[in-house]
DNA sequence: TTGTAAGCGTTATCAA
DNA sequence: TTGATAACGCTTACAA
C-alpha cells in the first residue's frame, strides 16, 4: 500500500495525496475528504524510509546510553524514560545506542549512517570521545552532562559542585567538623565522569573554606557497595559524623549499615546530598537533599536538541540546574562526642 | 558523501562499490582494495534510509515499553538493556515506543510506517490490543510475556504460576499454614497482566491442594507500597507466617516493615517468591527465590524475533522459563505460635 | 485547484 | 570483472 495506490483509489495524482497529507498546498475540501476516506479505509501510512530519503531527515532522535554491561542506575533510567516520552510528545522516535567509548559500531551507525536527526548523549565524561566524534560529523547533539570544555556544545547539567558545596556548608552550620563525601564508582571517577569530579571539587572547596576535615570515598552504584563503604568509613574514620553523597543507589545500603551500627539519623549521624527525589523521600528519615529533576532534564534535553535541529548553526545553549536543597529530616546538630557502635 | 562520490574517487561505477561493500558479486582484489581505501578516507557509510527503501528492511527492531508515566521497574529496565545489547550484537538498532494501549501515535508509526523489521512487546496483557494490532499488520513480533491465547504468537515468558505453586509448596512443607501472596499492582492485575493472574492462579491452586489458608494482596511496584501493604497484612491477618511474592520492588519496603515489627526472618516469618537475582541477593537474609534471568530473556526475545524476520511464516515459538528456586536463607519452619509485634 | 516529473541514495537486473 | 539503469515510495518545483 503506497501513495500511488491511494491516489488511484481516490482518483487523483500522487502529489495531491501528498499535499492533502502535509497541508503544504491547498486541496479542495471535497477531494481532501475523499482522500482521507481512502486512507482511513486502507490504513495507509507513508513509508518512513522513503520520506526520510526525500526530506533528508528521519524524525528520529538518537539516545546514547551507557552499555548494559554496567547496569543502569535509576536516574539514568529516568533520563531514558523522560527523553523517550518528550520525544513522543512531538512525534519523534528514539533510537537507542548502548555505547561507552568511541568506535562502537552502533554509535557509528547512528552518527554516520544518517539514521537520526540529532543525538542526546548521557553520562558525559570531562574528555569524551563520543562528543569529539559528534563534533566532527556536524550532527546536532546535546549532552546530559558537559565536558571539560563545555562552551562549544549544548548541554543540560546539574550543578553538582555548587550543590555539594552547599550541602557541606549546611552540615558545617550544624556543627559537623568531620565530613565524608560518598562519590560514584571509582571507575567512573577515574574515567573523568563530570559529576564525580565536580562534586569532589565542591566538597574540597567547602571543607577547606570552613576549615573542616574531609574524607572522600568512591562507591559503586549499588546497595551492597553502599553498605560496605559505610562500614569501612566507620572503621577507619569513626570521627566522621556526617556524609554528603551524589550516589543515590548507595543510599539503601547506607541506611542499612547505619541501622546495623545502632545509629539513629539525625541524632547520631547526618546525611545529605544530591539525589533523585524518590530516593530522598524513601530514605528513613526522609533525606535533606537537592532533588535532581530527572524528568525535567530529559524533556529539556529534547527541547535543546529540537532547537539545534530546527535551526542549525544556532549558538549552543546551556542549562545548569541547581535545584534547592529540600530540608527534610536527615540532618541535625553534630553529636557532642563520637558514639561507639552498638 | 554518497556512493556515487566514492565510485568517482575510486574510478569505478556505483554498482561496483555497492558489491564491494556487500560481497554479493565478485570484485577483483585490486579494485576492492582501492574502494576500501577511498571509503576509509572519506568515512563513508551507506545512507540508512536509502538502503531501507531499496531493500525493504530497516535493520531496526521496535521495542514497545510501558509508558514512562508509570515508572519502569528494575526488571523492565533489565529487559530493555538486554534487548538493546543483544540487538547491537547483531548490528540491529532499537527504536523505543512508550505505548500502553492501542492507538498510540508512536506505536502506530512503528507498526504501520515500516520503521522496523519486527517488534518486541513488553508487559503483555492477557487481552492485549497491541498484540491484536500487530497481528493485523503481519509484522513479525514476539512478546516478553504471553496473552490468554498464546499459541498463535512467539513469546518468551516466566512460568509464574508454576513457580509460585512451588514456592507455596515449599512453605507448606515447612509447616506454614497461613500464607500471603504479594502480587503486583491492582491496576496491573485488573488490566489483565499475565504474571499477576498466573501467579494468583498458581497460589490458589497450591493453597487449595495443601489445605492452607491463603490471602492475596495487590501492591504497587515500589518500596513505600511494600511497607504499607505489609503493615496492613500484619494488622488484618496476624496469623500469616509467610509470604510469596512476584513484586520485587516491594521487597525493601517489606524488609523494613519486618524490622519495624521486630520480626526476624526466617525465625518469625518466611518469605520467598519470584524476583530478579540481585533483589534476592540483596534482601536480608538473602531470599530463597526463583531468580528471573532478565538478561537471558531479552537476548532470547531478540533471537526469536530474528527467526521470525529471517523466515517469515515460521511457526511461532514459545519459551517458558521456570528457573530453579534458589535456596537461600529467608524461609524456615513455621513459628510455633503467632508472636506479637515488638 | 490539480497533475507531471525529477530526484533523494541505494541495490539489483541486465548487458557487455 | 564491470557498467548503465531501473526501481524502492516519497516530496516538491514547475506546469497547466
Amino acid at each position: 500500500m503506497d501513495i500511488g495506490e491511494i491516489a488511484r483509489r481516490a482518483g487523483v495524482s500522487r502529489s495531491t495525496v501528498s499535499y492533502a497529507l502535509s497541508g503544504k498546498r491547498a486541496v479542495s475540501e471535497s477531494t481532501r475528504r475523499r482522500i482521507e476516506k481512502v486512507i482511513a479505509e486502507a490504513g495507509y501510512r507513508p513509508n518512513a524510509a522513503a520520506r526520510a530519503l526525500k526530506e533528508g531527515r528521519t524524525r528520529t532522535l538518537g539516545l546514547v546510553i551507557p552499555p548494559a554491561s554496567q547496569r543502569l542506575t535509576d536516574m539514568q533510567l529516568d533520563f531514558v524514560a523522560s527523553v523517550v516520552e518528550a520525544a513522543a510528545q512531538i512525534d519523534l522516535d528514539v533510537l537507542l545506542s548502548p555505547s561507552g567509548g568511541d568506535h562502537d559500531r552502533s554509535f557509528e551507525r547512528l552518527v554516520t549512517g544518517r539514521r537520526v536527526d540529532g543525538v542526546i548523549v548521557m553520562e558525559i565524561r570531562l574528555e569524551d570521545a563520543r562528543v569529539e566524534r559528534l563534533r566532527q560529523t556536524a550532527l546536532p547533539f546535546v549532552g546530559i552532562g558537559r565536558t571539560a570544555d563545555p562552551d562549544s556544545m549544548s548541554w543540560i547539567d546539574v550543578d553538582y559542585g555548587n550543590l555539594i558545596t552547599r550541602c557541606v556548608d549546611h552540615l558545617a552550620d550544624l556543627g559537623h567538623t568531620h565530613i565524608a563525601l560518598i562519590n560514584r564508582s571509582e571507575e567512573l571517577v577515574a574515567s573523568g565522569y563530570g559529576p564525580g569530579h565536580r562534586a569532589l571539587a565542591g566538597f574540597l572547596e567547602a571543607v577547606e573554606r570552613r576549615n573542616l576535615t574531609g574524607v572522600d570515598v568512591c562507591c559503586a552504584d549499588d546497595r551492597v557497595a553502599g553498605e560496605a563503604r559505610f562500614d569501612e568509613l566507620r572503621a577507619r574514620h569513626p570521627e566522621v559524623t556526617a556524609i554528603a553523597t551524589i550516589n543515590e543507589a548507595a543510599l539503601p545500603g547506607i541506611e542499612r549499615a547505619l541501622a546495623r551500627h545502632g545509629m539513629t539519623v539525625p541524632r547520631d549521624f547526618s546525611i545529605t546530598g544530591v539525589v533523585a527525589q524518590h530516593w530522598a523521600e524513601y530514605f528513613r528519615p526522609p533525606l535533606t537533599a537537592a532533588d535532581v529533576p530527572a524528568h525535567e532534564i530529559g524533556a529539556r534535553a529534547v527541547e535543546l536538541l529540537q532547537e539545534q535541529i530546527a535551526t542549525p548553526g544556532t549558538p549552543p545553549r546551556h542549562i545548569l540546574l541547581a535545584p534547592p536543597i529540600a530540608l527534610r529530616s536527615s540532618t541535625g546538630p553534630a553529636p557532642r562526642m563520637t558514639r561507639h557502635d552498638g
